[in-house]
RNA sequence: AGGCGCGUAGCUCAGUGGUAGAGCACUACCUUGACAUGGUAGGGGUCGGGAGUUCAACUCUCCCCGCGCCUACCA
C-alpha cells in the first residue's frame, strides 16, 4: 500500500467494477427499501445541493442493502421544461434563430439533440459521488411509459371534473410566453411609487383620489371601489367617474375589500389586471378589460395614444399626460413586492388566457390527513406544519405552459372549439364516433414539468401497469429533498400518489437543509461562489476557477468583485480530496439544521481522516500474516476487550443514528471512534505486544485477530458513507480475517452483539489511560522530552491498583515511556517530584534533574485551583438540604462522590506544593 | 400580518434538566518503526439579554434584542 491515501488511483475504478457487476440492481431477496432520486434537470449539472443530497441518499441506501433490504435507488432525469426550452432558445439565439423560424417540430428535434448531448453529464456526475443508483432502470420524464402516465393521469383527473379549463387570471411570464404557476412567481420588495391620480366625478362635483403603483393598468380600470361603511364616500356609491385619459366613465362601487384607513380610501378596480380586482369584478359583475398584449405592451383594447408602447413606456407617458391634465396629485416614493418569474426574472403580469387547471381541494384532503394521521412522517417534525400551512391553503393549480418542450396536452378541439380529451387523438375519435375527416387539432400547449414529477413515485414504476416492481417498491421508503421543494413537489407527489394508487408515495420525508458557502450565502453563478463537487472531488488550480466561476455571467460588472473574493478564500484553488472525503463531510454536516455551511476546513479534516484510515489498515496489514489462525477469545488481552468492546458501542450508535437520519452524529461517532480510540489507544496498545519477543504466541495470535476482525468490521460500519476506500481496504483485509466475498457492499452491516459490552475492560482500560496521561501531562508541562524514558514511583497504592499495575505494567511502560516503576511502601518517604493523581493513588516522577521545581509547583497550583472551584460547586449543592432532600438519590450520592475524590485530590495537591516549597 | 428557525470557543457546528463538547484555527514541544494529510501537551466560552418554573436551566416557559427563511399581502 501507498503511504498516503491516494483517492484519485481508486474510486472510478471501483466504481467501473460495481456496476459491471451488477451490484446496484436489488437483489429479490428480503424486504423492500426504495428511494426515489428527485429527478435533477436532464441538462443540468451536478451542484453542491445534489451532492449532499445524494451522499444521504446512498448512505440510507447502502446501509440497508447492507442489512439485506431488497433495495432499489431509482435515477433519473427530469424533461425541466422552462428550464431546458431556454437554454435551448438562447442557442439558437446565437445563430439569431428564433424558435418560431424553426417551427415547433424542428425545434423540439433540437431539444431532444440537446438533451441527447448534455443529458448523460448529471448520470455520470453522480457516479462520481459513489451513488449506488440502480442505472438498469434510469428514467425519463419524457419516455415512453411516462408519458403515458402523465396522459392516463391528464384523462382520468379530467373525466372526473379535477381537470378543467377556463378563462382566468395567470401570472404571465411576457418574455417567456406562458403562464406560470404561483409557486415559480418570486416576490421580491423593490422600490417603487405610489402615484396619486384624481378622477373627476361625472356630475361635475368634483373629484376623488386613487393610488396606484401601476398607472398603466388605468387603461383596464371598471371601476372605483370603496368600503361600504366608509362614511366619507355614502354619498359617491352609485355614481360615476370620468376615467381620465380613456373617454369612458366607471361607476363608484362599494366593497368591504377596501381598507378605508389606508390612502384615500377609494381603489381603483382592474380587474383584468389584478388577483384581488378580479374577484372584486367577479363580485360586481364589472366587465373584464385587458389592455396588454403577451408582450405586456399596450393592446388595441386602449385608447390610440398608447397602443404598442411597452407598459413601463406607456406608465411614463400616462404619469405625463395626466399630469398634464391636472389630474396628478403627488407622487410618493413606495417600496412593493414586484414579482417576477424564477426563470426569466421578468416582472409578471395577472393576465387573463384559457389555461388548463387541476382542481386541488379533493386532492389535498387526503394528502393533509395522511400527515395528520402519522402515515406519512415529516424529519424533522416541524416541516409538517409548513406542509399543512400550504395544503390548507391550496390554489387551483394551473398547469398549462404556453411551451412547446414537455408533455402536450392530450385535449384536442373542433373547429367550433369545443374539447374533446382522450389518451390518444384515435381514442377520442372512436369515443365520441367523430369520422377521420372530421377536423380536429390538438392543444398547442404542453404540462407543467411538475405535473409529471408529481407522478414520478409510481410513474417510474411502470404505472398504470401493475408491474413487479410497482408492487414490490410503491409505497417507497423514504423521500430525501430540501424544503424550498415541499410545495412545488412533495405535497403533488402526495396528492396524485394517493389519488392513483390509492396509497401515500412514501411514509417519511427526511428533509435536509440547503448548502449554501462559507460566509452564509446561498451558491449561485450570478454570485459568483459556487462550488462544483467534481472540483473538490478532482482539485482544480486557481486559474481554471476563476475562469469557471467569471465565464457566462449574467451581470459582467461583477466579475472583478467575484475575482477578488474567489482569490481570497482559494489563493491555491482546491486541492484534491476526493469523493470520500467529501461524502465524510456533506454526512457530517447532516444535521437538522436547514442552512448548512459549507466549510473547507471541515473537508480537509476529513480528507486526513481517510488517510489515518488508510495508515491503521497498513499498520494493521502489516502486523498480520496471509493466513490467521483462529484465536481463542480468552487469549484476547485488556485492550482486545476493550476495542471490541468500544466497536460494539460504535456500530449500535451508528446503526440508531443512520435510522433516524443523523448522519452527522453517526459521522461523530465513526470519526470518534476510528481516531481516538482505534488509532490514538488500540494500535499504540498492540505495539508492545506485537514487538515484544515475550508475548506469548497465542496473545499475540488474539491480538493479530482482534486488529484485522475489528478493521474489518469497521470497513463496513463505515462503507455506506465512504464507500471506495473501504472498499479498497477491504479487498486486502478481508482475506486474512478469513471472508470470502467479491465486494464489501454486499456485505451485511456488522452487528453489535457480535463485539458485546466488557465494563471490566472498560474500566481497566480508563485506569491505564489515566496513568499514561499523568505522565504525558507531567511531561508535557514540563519540558521533557518526549523521548526520555522515566522512572515512575507510585504512593497510597491500593491493592486494585497494585494488581492492575502487576497485569499492565507493559503497556504503561511503553506508552508513557517509562524506565521502571516502583511502588513505594506505607510510610516510605519519597523523593522530591512531580505528581498526577490516578484516583487515590500518586504517580510520582522524580525531578532530579528533571523538572524545575517552580514551574511544576506553579502546575499543582492550577491543577488545585480548578479543583478547588468544582468543589466550591458541590459543596454549595450538598449544603442545600433541599438538594439533598429532592434529587434522586443516584445524583446526590454521585455528587457526594465527587466531592470526596476532590477533596482528596485537593489535599494530596496541598501536600505535594508544601513539600515543594519546603525545599527552598 | 402569519408561520418556522437561528444566536454555544476566533471560525464552522454538535449537545443534554444534574462536571460545557468536536473539528479547524492558535501556543509549545516532537520526524518515536501506520500516518507531518502525523504525534503529545496546552490556552480559550458568565451557552444573545432578562424574568419565571425547579433542589438544579445552556437545556423547559414567557418577554426582549439581533439575524434568517417561508407564506400571504393594501391599492
Amino acid at each position: 500500500m501507498e503511504t498516503s491515501y491516494q483517492p484519485a488511483a481508486i474510486e472510478q475504478r471501483w466504481y467501473k467494477t460495481w456496476e459491471k457487476a451488477g451490484y446496484f440492481a436489488p437483489s429479490g431477496e428480503g424486504q423492500p427499501y426504495c428511494i426515489m432520486i428527485p429527478p435533477p434537470n436532464v441538462t443540468g449539472t451536478l451542484h453542491m445541493g445534489h451532492a449532499f443530497q445524494d451522499t444521504i441518499m446512498d448512505t440510507l441506501t447502502r446501509y440497508h442493502r447492507m442489512c439485506g433490504y431488497n433495495t432499489l435507488w431509482q435515477p433519473g432525469t427530469d424533461h425541466a421544461g422552462i428550464a431546458t426550452q431556454m437554454v435551448v432558445e438562447r442557442q439558437l439565439e446565437a445563430q439569431n434563430i428564433s424558435r418560431h423560424d424553426l417551427g415547433r417540430e424542428k425545434f423540439l428535434d433540437k431539444v431532444w439533440e440537446w438533451k441527447e448531448q448534455s443529458g448523460n453529464t448529471i448520470s455520470q456526475q453522480l457516479r462520481r459521488m459513489g451513488s449506488s443508483l440502480d442505472w438498469e432502470h434510469e428514467r425519463f420524464t419524457m419516455d415512453k411509459g411516462l408519458s403515458e402516465a402523465v396522459r392516463e393521469v391528464f384523462v382520468r383527473l379530467y373525466d372526473e371534473g379535477l381537470i378543467y379549463r377556463g378563462k382566468r387570471l395567470v401570472n404571465w411570464d411576457p418574455q417567456l410566453h406562458t403562464a406560470v404557476s404561483d409557486l415559480e412567481v418570486i416576490s421580491e420588495e423593490e422600490n417603487g411609487y405610489m402615484w396619486h391620480f384624481c378622477y373627476p366625478l361625472s356630475n361635475g362635483e368634483g373629484h376623488l383620489v386613487v393610488a396606484t403603483t401601476r398607472p398603466e393598468t388605468i387603461l383596464g380600470d371598471s371601476a372605483v371601489a370603496v368600503h361600504p361603511d366608509d362614511e366619507r364616500y355614502q354619498h359617491l356609491i352609485g355614481q360615476t367617474v370620468d376615467l381620465p385619459l380613456c373617454n369612458r366613465s366607471i361607476p363608484v362601487i362599494a366593497d368591504d375589500y377596501v381598507d378605508p384607513e389606508f390612502g384615500t380610501g377609494c381603489v381603483k378596480i382592474t380587474p383584468a389586471h389584478d388577483f384581488n380586482d378580479y374577484e372584486v369584478g367577479q363580485r360586481h359583475e364589472l366587465p373584464l378589460i385587458n389592455v396588454l398584449t403577451i408582450d405586456a405592451a399596450i393592446n388595441d383594447e386602449a385608447p390610440e395614444a398608447y397602443r404598442g408602447l411597452d407598459r413601463y413606456i406607456a406608465r411614463k407617458q400616462i404619469v405625463a399626460d395626466l399630469e398634464a391634465a391636472g389630474l396628478l396629485e403627488k407622487i410618493d416614493e413606495h417600496k412593493l413586492m414586484v414579482p417576477r418569474g424564477d426563470r426569466s426574472g421578468q416582472v409578471v403580469e395577472p393576465y387573463l388566457t384559457d389555461q388548463w387547471f387541476v382542481k386541488t381541494k379533493p386532492l389535498a384532503e387526503p394528502a393533509i390527513k395522511a400527515v395528520e394521521d402519522g402515515t406519512i412522517r415529516f424529519i424533522p417534525d416541524n416541516w409538517s406544519k409548513t406542509y399543512f400551512e400550504w395544503m390548507n391553503n391550496i390554489q387551483d393549480w394551473c398547469i398549462s405552459r404556453q411551451l412547446w418542450w414537455g408533455h402536450r396536452i392530450p385535449a384536442w378541439y373542433d373547429k367550433d372549439g369545443k374539447i374533446y380529451v382522450g389518451r390518444t387523438e384515435a381514442e377520442v375519435r372512436k369515443a365520441h364516433k367523430l369520422s377521420a375527416d372530421f377536423s380536429l387539432h390538438q392543444d398547442e400547449d404542453v404540462l407543467d414539468t411538475w405535473f409529471s414529477s408529481a407522478l414520478w413515485p409510481f410513474s417510474t414504476l411502470g404505472w398504470p401497469e401493475q408491474s413487479n416492481s410497482l408492487q414490490t417498491f410503491y409505497p417507497g421508503s423514504v423521500l430525501v429533498t430540501g424544503f424550498d421543494i415541499i410545495f412545488f413537489w412533495v405535497a403533488r407527489m402526495i396528492m396524485m400518489g394517493m389519488k392513483f394508487t390509492g396509497e401515500v408515495p412514501f411514509t417519511e420525508v427526511y428533509i435536509h437543509g440547503l448548502i449554501r458557502d462559507q460566509d452564509g450565502q446561498k451558491m449561485s453563478k450570478s454570485k459568483g461562489n459556487v462550488l462544483d463537487p467534481i472540483d473538490l472531488i478532482d482539485g482544480i488550480d486557481l486559474d481554471s476557477l476563476l475562469k469557471k466561476r467569471t465565464t457566462g455571467l449574467m451581470q459582467p460588472q461583477l466579475k472583478p468583485k467575484i475575482e477578488q473574493a474567489t482569490k481570497k478564500h482559494f489563493p491555491d484553488g482546491i486541492p484534491e480530496f476526493g469523493t470520500d472525503a467529501l461524502r465524510f463531510t456533506f454526512a457530517a454536516l447532516a444535521s437538522n439544521g436547514r442552512d448548512v455551511r459549507f466549510d473547507m476546513g471541515r473537508i480537509e479534516g476529513y480528507r486526513n481522516f481517510c488517510n489515518k484510515i488508510w495508515n491503521a489498515a497498513r499498520y494493521v496489514l502489516m502486523n498480520t500474516d496471509e493466513q490467521l489462525p483462529p484465536a481463542d477469545p480468552k487469549n484476547y488481552s485488556l485492550p482486545d476487550r476493550w476495542i471490541r468492546s468500544r466497536l460494539g458501542k460504535t456500530i449500535t450508535e451508528s446503526r440508531e443514528h443512520i435510522e433516524h437520519y443523523r448522519l452527522d452524529l453517526a459521522a461523530k461517532s465513526l470519526y470518534e471512534f476510528t481516531w481516538n480510540e482505534y488509532c490514538d489507544w488500540y494500535l499504540e496498545l498492540t505495539k508492545p505486544l506485537l514487538q515484544s519477543e515475550d508475548t506469548p504466541a497465542e496473545i499475540k495470535a488474539a491480538t493479530q485477530h482482534t486488529l484485522i476482525e475489528v478493521l474489518e468490521s469497521l470497513l463496513r460500519t463505515l462503507h455506506p458513507i465512504i464507500p471506495f476506500i473501504t472498499e479498497e481496504i477491504w479487498q486486502r483485509v478481508a482475506p486474512v480475517a478469513g471472508i470470502d466475498g467479491d465486494t464489501i457492499m454486499l456485505q451485511p452491516f456488522p452487528i453489535a452483539t457480535d463485539f458485546s459490552k466488557d465494563e471490566k475492560a472498560e474500566q481497566d482500560l480508563d485506569w491505564i489511560m489515566g496513568f499514561v496521561l499523568g505522565i504525558r501531562q507531567i511531561r508535557g508541562e514540563m519540558d521533557i522530552s518526549p523521548g526520555k524514558p522515566l522512572k515512575v514511583l507510585l504512593q497510597d497504592i491500593a491493592p486494585t491498583d497494585l494488581k492492575l499495575l502487576e497485569q499492565h505494567q507493559l503497556y504503561l511502560s511503553k506508552l508513557a515511556r517509562l524506565e521502571n516503576i516502583q511502588v513505594l511502601g506505607n510510610g516510605e518517604e519519597a523523593p522530591t517530584s512531580a505528581t498526577a493523581l490516578l484516583g487515590g493513588m500518586q504517580i510520582l516522577v522524580p525531578m532530579a534533574g528533571l523538572i524545575d521545581i517552580d514551574a511544576e509547583r506553579e502546575r499543582l497550583r492550577k491543577r488545585h485551583d480548578k479543583a478547588t472551584v468544582e468543589l466550591a460547586k458541590i459543596e454549595a449543592k450538598l449544603s442545600n438540604a433541599s438538594f439533598v432532600d429532592r434529587a434522586p438519590e443516584a445524583v446526590v450520592t454521585k455528587e457526594r462522590e465527587r466531592r470526596e475524590g476532590l477533596q482528596r485530590d485537593l489535599a494530596q495537591f496541598d501536600a505535594q506544593i508544601t513539600k515543594l516549597s519546603e525545599l527552598e
